[in-house]
DNA sequence: GCAAGGTC
């Protein structure tokens, strides 16, 4: 019997054929150049059975849909019309090959077996590959294997069971595409069709509307105004010092701090008053600080965006250079690859002569990818300065995650001074294992105290009341701009930087070089891509989540990108907010149904048909009620756009 | 000219 093998990808596609071939294997060039068919025998057992087999693959999805040629024009027949258009689906010209292969090999075969990627658009990708194949075989029968990795033992036992395609999770992520098609042409048009006319700025704008770049723009206008509003606050603390054995040591007030000087006062006073302080408490114990997790993708962009100024398009593109396999690999086989290395190979070989720990394990797992780590030792000499930058990273990383944890032991020591509480913390590290090769990481914030026993009273070397105020918070950088879009579901790990990416484009934000700097030179050093300049409207002003003590504001250094809106950007996001409905357009809520909807569509409880009906209902609302209050849309972007002092 | 999602 023949067999029809189809992975989503070139590299999976090879390793699943070197696994089930045990290495008798005949390759065989296609019209595509990424593409190969590689065939061999194999036993799947059961129903199977010994069979002859092509394995092929794609390179990510084989189709796309698209509205008919009569709703090319964007004015006529008008954009709302988008919400019901047909639509067809189609295969991209530089993936017909593809297609056409998968339909030549099927005549071959009899089974027909995806080896997708094991999430959602894997899924869909194996129903686009099954629909090719049928071109060429109607009857084929259909199985798919499930695999979360490419090791060896995991591949044969996956082809030995394999499963059906779930029919839900395709019909979820159809439902996604057409939303997110007809959603975004149609605000797209729209919007690029009603505020060109204002002329000026605005005519050879492209104003795009997506259900991941409109959320991304909304947190970098949120930001934003919540900078821009901030509204300094004083407040008043006291501060204890005593000295010991050389050593100083400062107790924190259980109060933190007060907004009220008066209070305040009185209670220092009362402090004063008591002279003697007395331990109250003293205690001691072990404590640890935990090795990092290993390696997501978001992870790997954060890390690259703040360790080591990389934006997290450029950390993918290298990243996607190497490549991801799981822990079921030997993790000790591949830390012993490390140890020729100069900066890390000794700590590698500690790790191989027993000091190897397995990895801790993360909650998130997408099923379809293993961590990301080093699978081969590639010498400074081979990698360029980002690459080498960036494979040290995962690499310490990786080392880190198979060496023990940092043991430390902590120390707590409360005391009463008057009528308040004091305390203070400290750390002796007494292993500093992974922080030995994890070297983006520290743990001397916390110094080593000096003895104090319980019950004992003493004088204070120093009590003073301290005043400092509020600042602001920072705008945000890439970093925290991922992880944004990551715990509000806007987009995927692999989708993420290209939305930040998009709304530069649009030129609906703009990135600055944070130095220290004030939110007025901010304004100043950026006029060409106009910042925003004398925002009002949004942001929590006095107070809330965003607060920050004065005396911790030295975390800004030099040298990172932070993201601020363009007029442009705080206009379409002020217009829309303005407009006040019911469902907000620039807030990560509507995406994060669609999350949830797609999920009940995986679980049964509704299906695709429902979930279009609903959803295309709700967005033509929104849609009708955007083009009656257009004006305010249009009145936002003149305020903004074009009542700048500079132009 | 327009989305978001795969991957090369």
């Amino acid at each position: 019997m023949r067999v029809l093998c189809v992975a989503e990808k070139p590299s999976i596609s090879k390793a699943v054929a070197g696994h089930l071939s045990g290495g008798s294997v005949q390759t065989h060039n296609t019209r595509n150049q990424y593409i190969k068919n590689y065939s061999f025998d194999f036993d799947f057992g059961q129903s199977l059975g010994q069979c002859a087999v092509t394995m092929t693959c794609v390179a990510g999805h084989l189709t796309h849909i698209e509205f008919t040629s009569e709703y090319k024009n964007w004015s006529y027949p008008p954009p709302d019309s988008l919400f019901n258009a047909p639509i067809v689906t189609s295969i991209h010209d530089d993936k017909k090959s593809m297609a056409k292969n998968l339909a030549d090999q099927a005549k071959h075969a009899r089974v027909l077996i995806i080896w997708t990627d094991c999430d959602r658009e894997g899924e869909h990708i194996g129903q686009e590959i099954v629909d090719a194949a049928r071109k060429g075989n109607s009857s084929i029968q259909v199985k798919r294997a499930r695999f979360s990795n490419v090791e060896r033992a995991h591949v044969l036992s996956a082809a030995r069971r394999l499963v059906n395609l779930d029919e839900k999770q395709v019909d979820a992520v159809s439902t996604r595409i057409e939303l997110d098609l007809r959603i975004g042409y149609a605000f797209t048009r729209f919007m690029t069709n009603s505020l060109r006319p204002l002329g000026g700025a605005m005519e050879n704008l492209t104003l795009s509307y997506g259900s991941c770049q409109f959320p991304t723009l909304g947190f970098v206008v949120d930001r934003y105004f919540r900078v821009k509003n901030f509204v300094p606050e004083q407040f008043w603390s006291i501060k204890l010092l005593h000295n010991r054995d050389g050593k100083k040591v400062n107790f924190s007030w259980a109060r933190s701090r007060l907004f009220d000087r008066m209070t305040t006062i009185i209670i220092y006073e009362r402090c004063l008053a008591a002279k003697t302080a007395k331990i109250t408490n003293v205690q001691e114990k072990p404590t640890r600080k935990f090795k990092p997790l290993p390696l997501t993708t978001v992870e790997l962009q954060k890390a690259a965006t703040r360790l080591l100024r990389m934006n997290g398009q450029q950390a993918m593109t290298i990243a996607e250079e190497t490549d991801r396999f799981d822990k079921g690999m030997n993790l000790k086989a591949l830390v012993q690859k490390q140890t020729p290395d100069q900066r890390w190979g000794q700590f590698a070989q500690s790790l191989v002569n027993g000091a190897f720990s397995q990895p801790r394990e993360g909650r998130h797992d997408d099923k379809a990818h293993p961590p990301i780590h080093p699978i081969t030792y590639a010498a400074p000499s081979v990698l360029n300065s980002d690459e080498g930058r960036l494979y040290e990273y995962v690499v310490r990383r990786f080392l880190a995650c198979c060496s023990e944890d940092a043991i430390g032991m902590a120390t707590n020591i409360d005391l009463q001074y008057g009528s308040e509480a004091f305390s203070a913390h400290g750390v002796i590290v007494l292993e500093r294992n992974y922080l030995d090769v994890f070297v983006y990481e520290k743990w001397d914030n916390t110094a080593e105290l000096p003895k104090f026993t319980r019950g004992e009273t003493f004088q204070p070397t120093e009590a003073l009341m301290t005043e400092g105020k509020t600042t602001p918070p920072d705008y945000l950088t890439e970093a925290d701009l991922i992880a944004l879009m990551d715990a509000n579901g806007i987009g995927t790990d692999a989708t993420m930087a290209e939305h930040i990416q998009k709304i530069q484009d649009r030129e609906y934000v703009a990135t600055i070089d944070r130095g220290g700097q004030t939110a007025e030179d901010v304004d100043d050093a950026h006029t060409e891509a106009q910042p925003t300049r004398g925002g009002r409207g949004r942001g929590r002003g006095r107070g809330g989540r965003g607060r920050r003590d004065s005396g911790t504001s030295g975390g800004r250094r030099g040298g990172i990108r932070v993201f601020v809106p363009t007029q442009l950007g705080v206009a379409l996001i002020l217009g829309y907010d303005r407009m006040d409905f019911d469902i907000s357009l620039s807030k990560p809520f509507l995406r994060k149904e669609m999350e949830l909807k797609m999920r009940a569509i995986c679980e049964g409880q509704t299906t695709r048909e429902v979930v279009l009906r609903e959803s295309i209902n709700q967005y033509r609302r929104v849609f009708m009620q955007t083009q009656e209050r257009l004006d305010v849309l249009r009145a936002a972007c003149r305020e903004f756009v074009f009542a700048q002092p500079h132009r």
